[in-house]
DNA sequence: TCGCTTTATGAAAACGTTTTCATTTAGTTT
DNA sequence: AAACTAAATGAAAACGTTTTCATAAAGCGA
């Protein structure tokens, strides 16, 4: 146990009070040379290190903060936590993590178990922010909290996120600039996502505002990272009527998507132009390149965290969403549509 | 403050004293219906939830458990986390997350972190497991330690990893199977790594068995996971004596050299192959599909915390490394070497 | 040298739990 | 009905800190 020696044992060997040891720890008051010495030597001599249990009970702050992310294997969510994390240490603080795997339920469940664990706050992404239990009960416990990649509507929630309508509209601008009209979005259930569903909202707007029809809209057993089965994806990617060009609302799916495509004699973009939405980094390696828009992840992450240490120092902070900027990242997966070829020249 | 309400005002409330509260809550000693009913509804009522603080402090258990990895945005460790933190969730423990970002001194202090958080145990990825003053302290402190993905050759650490000799071995036997004789070895400040370390090893004897010279090496500025500059890596791998196969101790690394390549002209696998370590699930999905070691990333983070989980209860465990099974995964990124095409047919 | 202020220190309470020990109450046996 | 056992409960200590309050020592101007 590292915790088996403690103040008192250090006190005793420096022949003074737990008090005084405390205060040359903390430097809260004046010591004499002589007694810090003495202090120090024990300290050393012990390898007393002192107890952020007994600490937090005491001073009612545990420097700790949660996070709760539907899934670390997503790279977005990786880099993102990777941010927070970082500002997080910079500020001396811990942090405690948790993924749900995309059960909302889970969500709930985290949450008490991180208030139990008495963080001083949370960042966070759900799966609906207008209607969350588990936000809910941060609220009712009054404590404070931030949401990544959430883009509440009807609640003042503070959020870090991008523009999930705008972008959405821009990426599918550039697909109806390359002549496309008949336009799928592909998501896996994406109603259980309040971001998802934005860009879908996006995707119609695009596509009214252009005199399209609706996209047609595809639901696929795509639950988080890995994909069940790719050939259970190529299947269902078979039922479309044919469309010259697919909206993925993140990036894995559409990955996931050109492979199933490839494996159906589809080719990208020459066939099927397949464009994402979140920037991943592998998506600007691979061949082609994965059209998306970019999110700047970490930056959001990183953002998230500077918001929630304002909130836990009590730092007037006005509420609402935090709108980090996007952009179009082109890419090689998509292409002209392909000219009409029924009937012929 | 959710710490608002404490285990004395329910006892007050239900009308008894707070060690009947804590059997009722606990469930460790009978109690009569008529006050166990009291002291529910008391603690409904007030929103009671028990402090994990107090608690820890007078049980000396923390359910808190460790996990430090170099980085999360790296998918393999990402996955990792996903398996450890899973069981630990199992067991009703909670995660501290810390990255080092590569750097082999924020170890220490990342631990010493962690020591002071009274974490009950680690799950770990360090720069080096033979020779680690982070190790060193945990082993003083006495606070049980799962490596993961080191693989100590002197120490008789407890560890999960694959067996990286071999594993390079049976991917380079692939390559000189396919007609490679010049190949080279591609790494990131890969001697800052005992595992690429080891993989780089593997592969000088799979070349000297074959009567092959050992491969030409080349350091790469790749820090972690995101390319310093395309260019750069594209300039560096310009440097090499024309090999017809790369070798990268990681795929992240295979992934940006194949994209390095193509921006110079390099066709993969028709003028060069590139092979990866790792088994990210990515590299399935890309065209070409990534050749590499396959590791059961996930389930190694499972093993791992299933046996700190043994530790911490005091289960025997005989210490040494764990071996999990790797296995080759073909992909579209090797091929057969190319003819010698200095001369003629 | 006296009284004053400043400085260094210690005793003890407090934080929210669990748990031991003693005590009361109820239940059982004769 | 007495004596005993079993069950339910409470008082208080303990865990490792920080911090308030009081006190002792020391410095200092007159």
């Amino acid at each position: 146990m590292s915790g088996a020696v403690s103040i008192r044992m250090v006190a005793a060997r420096a022949g003074c009070s737990i008090a005084t040891v405390s205060r040359v720890i903390n430097g809260t008051a004046q010591t004499s040379d002589a007694v810090r010495e003495r202090v120090e030597e024990a300290i050393s001599a012990l390898e007393y290190r002192p107890s952020e249990i007994g600490r937090s009970l005491k001073t009612r702050k545990t420097r700790t903060i949660g996070i709760v992310v539907p899934s670390f294997t997503n790279p977005v969510f990786a880099s993102s936590i990777a941010g927070v994390e970082e500002v997080a240490r910079a500020h001396g603080r811990t942090v405690l993590l948790s993924a749900t795997e995309y059960h909302a339920e889970r969500e709930e469940e985290i949450i008490e178990t991180l208030l139990a664990k008495q963080v001083e706050g949370l960042v966070l992404t759900v799966a609906d922010a207008d209607n969350s239990r588990a936000l809910d009960r941060l609220d009712a416990a009054r404590v404070p909290y931030v949401l990544l990649y959430n883009q509440p509507a009807r609640t003042n929630r503070l959020a870090v996120s991008v523009d999930n309508i705008a972008g959405a509209k821009e990426l599918l601008g550039q697909l109806i600039a390359l002549g496309h009209s008949r336009i799928a979005f592909v998501a896996g259930r994406f109603r259980t996502s309040d971001r998802s569903l934005l860009r879908y909202q996006g995707c119609v707007e695009a596509m009214r505002e252009a005199g399209l029809p609706d996209p047609e809209v595809l639901e696929v057993d795509y639950a988080g990272d890995q994909p069940e089965e790719p050939d259970a994806l190529a299947a269902q990617l078979r039922e479309l009527r044919s469309p010259t060009a697919l909206f993925c609302p993140n990036d894995l799916l559409a990955l996931a998507v050109i492979a199933a495509s490839r494996s159906i004699g589809m080719k990208v973009p020459a066939d099927v132009s397949v464009a994402g939405f979140d920037g991943i980094s592998i998506g600007k390696m691979i061949e082609p390149s994965l059209a998306t828009i970019n999110q700047p992840t970490r930056a959001m992450g990183v953002r998230a965290m500077e918001l929630l240490q304002a909130l836990c120092q009590a730092d007037p902070v006005e509420p609402g969403v935090r709108l980090l900027q996007h952009q179009f990242r082109p890419g090689g997966s998509i292409a002209a549509a392909p000219v009409e070829g029924n009937g012929g020249t």
